[in-house]
DNA sequence: GTGCGAGTATGA
DNA sequence: CATACTCGCACC
């Protein structure tokens, strides 16, 4: 080909007026379109010029989706901006289609996936991927129909005369907790205060839950609008309850995968044009396109669900951290225990602790038991021996006669129950007849009631020594419960049977972590049973999880005054103090400055390289360490494969530690190799994953 | 993933 | 010397 192959495309693709026969003339104004692919591949993430169609001109807009050939292929991708000049050198393919002009991908948007990608050292599009919902027609069509109304929909619409004063409500919600006030007005007077709340309760006037909700009252008696994100469908009902009554229901939107494609959407978009302002949802819900946002909250960061499940693993936590660094808005952690992550927050000056006062918390939280206890194993001596713990059969029993009474049981799985493996018998305890099962690690079994060890058991029917595991989550629990307690109407809420509330006065609720319904009134008493089933889980987070799951259990129960109490059985007793104590920030600050004396996270951060040893060595065949960065490994992982096939090398996996002020170019490094390396296509490829906390 | 150009093998 | 084919890599 004789002329400059760039010039002749550039002349077709800017549009004289008679063009090759098949092209289309391009728009006039601003006819480059930037577009990011959507891609996992690392080195393809990046944007790429198109040229714009005059056909396609009105619609695409930035921010729509669209679809545009690429390498072979047909590809969606979001329009980022359209400029006026091509890049030199390259010869510009039209755009193929916009699928959507609904400009879901915003500026801010942008900035905040590409943040989020780079502190995970993955993909742009991956993150837009959980932050963008799926387009459905129908709904594009509703608001295209729609005239634009760009409703200021500040302070004037519900509120009426705007926001009744510092409200009775919020007084109520935040009572006890010193600062509270402050920190209210700071948002009503539209500041960016940033708090970690230790929240006590979770049901109430007082609940985590109205706490929020007058948080992002607050925040929009400035005018702002607000994100909050919840881990679960059972806590963003709480939520919403809380919202409807403060803020009215039509003055916030949810945004979760549980509502499926079209609602989701609709939602989407409703606060995309600002026709509303408050978000709530599950972990996606961090992206929402709320207008001037003001505040961003998060309730209960220690639950795992908050984990992305997909690359980069990003935890809705640090998206909103991100999130809020960029728009410079208030930030608020709410927790009834407190993460490693949120102490660094307070630690580190960041953000301010709202906690109720000592003497606050004594009268509002239930008493808290600790059976294994020496010191009440002293007083009891028929602790070993008795059916339930003593104490805990008779909270349960006294407990019931002022209201529900929980009883929190490990997840199925957790310690399977056993049973004959000859005659299929479930193997009970000799003593209080109560279900054996496998505790941990130790070998021998134990009964999940009473605790005993029982060595040498043999089976009552056949004689049998030799013993199976048998699926035994919380229902079964709960007829073995139900049994022990007569006249107790039975509920069980686990697994995919959660319940959100429990209404019965008698009722004896049987969940496991994390499914615990609300009792309106609170709970008369709460007992925690497999403590030293979960504290033997292997994993650097355990202390730190089940003592959230206990503090989250005894959030549901009545304050002492109104004889609440929670008997939690468990040997480990440094583990217990904090929740005797009520002392959240204690246990967290704590953990932390151990974390820190061994450098482990999350005092650094962290990052893994999983995949065959040879992809290891070349990923870090030139990586320089330095710094704060160090690297461990790499090990062998236990192959999942039921037989390794001969020749087939196992997975690896090499850890890098890091400070967090390192982290950026850390994980800038990680992704610029990665990407290197994708681009090459060396084989055995690396997976790369930063700050997961379920590595350790 | 896929198309394309460079480079190389192959046959007339 | 022309054509077929593979390989590597850019992809706007």
């Amino acid at each position: 080909m004789g002329s400059d192959p760039h010039q002749l495309s550039l002349l077709q693709g800017f549009g004289t007026p008679k063009n090759a026969p098949g092209t289309s003339p391009a728009a006039a104004t601003n006819p480059v379109a930037q577009v990011l692919i959507e891609t996992s591949l690392p080195h393809l993430d990046r944007i790429f010029d198109y040229v714009v169609p005059e056909a396609l001109d009105a619609e695409a807009v930035p921010g729509a989706r669209v679809k545009a050939r690429f390498g072979g292929q047909e590809m969606s991708g979001f329009i980022t901006r359209r400029t006026s000049n091509a890049p030199e050198g390259v010869k510009l393919a039209p755009l193929a289609k916009v699928v959507s002009a609904q400009p879901v991908l915003t500026d801010e948007l942008l900035r905040l996936a590409t943040a989020v990608a780079e502190r995970y050292a993955g993909n742009v599009s991956d993150v837009l991927r959980a932050a963008i919902p799926a387009r459905v027609a129908k709904v594009d069509k509703e608001f295209a129909a729609r005239p634009e109304q760009p409703v200021a929909p500040d302070a004037t619409s519900a509120d009426g005369a705007g926001y009744p004063e510092p409200s009775a409500g919020a007084a109520e919600a935040y009572a006890g907790y010193e600062g509270a006030g402050d920190f209210l007005a700071q948002l009503a007077a539209g500041a960016a205060p940033r708090a970690v709340l230790a929240s006590h309760k979770s049901y109430g006037r007082a609940s985590w839950a109205a706490q929020v909700a007058h948080a992002v009252a607050s925040v929009r008696q400035s005018g702002r609008g607000a994100v909050v994100v919840v881990p679960d469908a059972k806590d963003l009902a709480s939520l919403e309850a809380e919202l409807q009554q403060v803020l009215g229901a039509d003055q916030y939107v949810r945004l979760t995968a549980e509502d499926g494609p079209t609602p989701r959407y609709r939602n989407y978009l409703r606060l995309l044009h600002g026709e509303v302002t408050v978000a709530v949802g599950t972990r996606s819900a961090a992206y929402a396109p709320v207008q001037d946002l003001g505040l961003v909250a998060l309730w209960d960061d220690g639950d795992d669900l908050l984990l992305e499940q997909r690359s980069p693993y990003q935890h809705a936590r640090e998206v909103l951290l991100l999130r809020s660094a960029q728009s410079g808005c208030a930030a608020l952690f709410a927790g009834v225990s407190r993460s490693g992550e949120v102490e660094r927050l307070v630690g580190s000056g960041w953000a301010s602790a709202l906690t109720p006062s000592r003497p606050f918390l004594r009268k509002a939280t239930p008493r808290i038991l600790n059976t294994a206890d020496s010191f009440q194993q002293e007083r009891d001596p028929m602790l070993r021996h008795a059916r339930l713990p003593h104490a805990a059969w008779r909270a349960a029993q006294e407990g019931l006669e002022r209201g529900p009474v929980l009883v929190q049981v490990a997840r199925t799985g957790f310690s399977p129950a056993l049973s004959c493996q000859d005659c299929r018998t479930p193997a009970r305890c000799t003593d209080c007849n109560g279900p054996l099962a496998q505790s941990g690690r130790t070998a021998t079994p134990a009964c999940r009631w009473c605790g005993r060890l029982a060595t040498n058991y043999a089976c009552p029917e056949c004689g049998s020594h030799r013993l199976r595991a048998s699926v035994a989550g919380a229902l079964r629990t709960a007829e073995e419960l139900g049994r022990a307690f007569p006249g107790a109407t039975v509920v069980s809420s686990s697994g995919d049977h959660i319940k959100s509330v429990v209404e019965s006065k008698n009722a004896l609720v049987v969940a496991t972590p994390g499914a615990e319904p609300v009792a309106p009134e609170g709970y008369a008493a709460a007992l925690l049973l497999d403590g030293n089933a979960m504290l033997s889980r292997e994993s650097l987070r355990t202390p730190e999880d089940v003592l959230r799951k206990w503090f989250r259990a005894a959030s549901l129960v009545k304050p002492s005054s109104e004889g609440g109490l929670v008997v939690v059985t468990a040997d480990q007793e440094a583990v217990v103090a904090p929740l005797v104590r009520w002392d959240p920030a204690g246990a967290a600050a704590r953990e932390m400055q151990l974390r820190r004396e061994l450098q482990l996270p999350p005092a650094v951060r962290i990052a893994a390289l999983t995949g065959k040893a040879s992809g290891i060595e070349a990923f870090m065949a030139d990586f320089e360490l330095g710094g704060s960065l160090r690297s461990v490994g790499p090990v062998e992982l236990p192959s999942r494969e039921v037989q390794e096939r001969p020749g087939e090398s196992s997975e690896h996996r090499l850890l890098l530690f890091f400070s967090y002020q390192d982290g950026p170019k850390v994980t800038a490094a990680l992704r610029h190799r990665k990407a290197a390396l994708a681009a090459k296509r060396v084989p055995d490829p690396v997976q790369v994953r930063c700050d997961g906390i379920d590595l350790l």
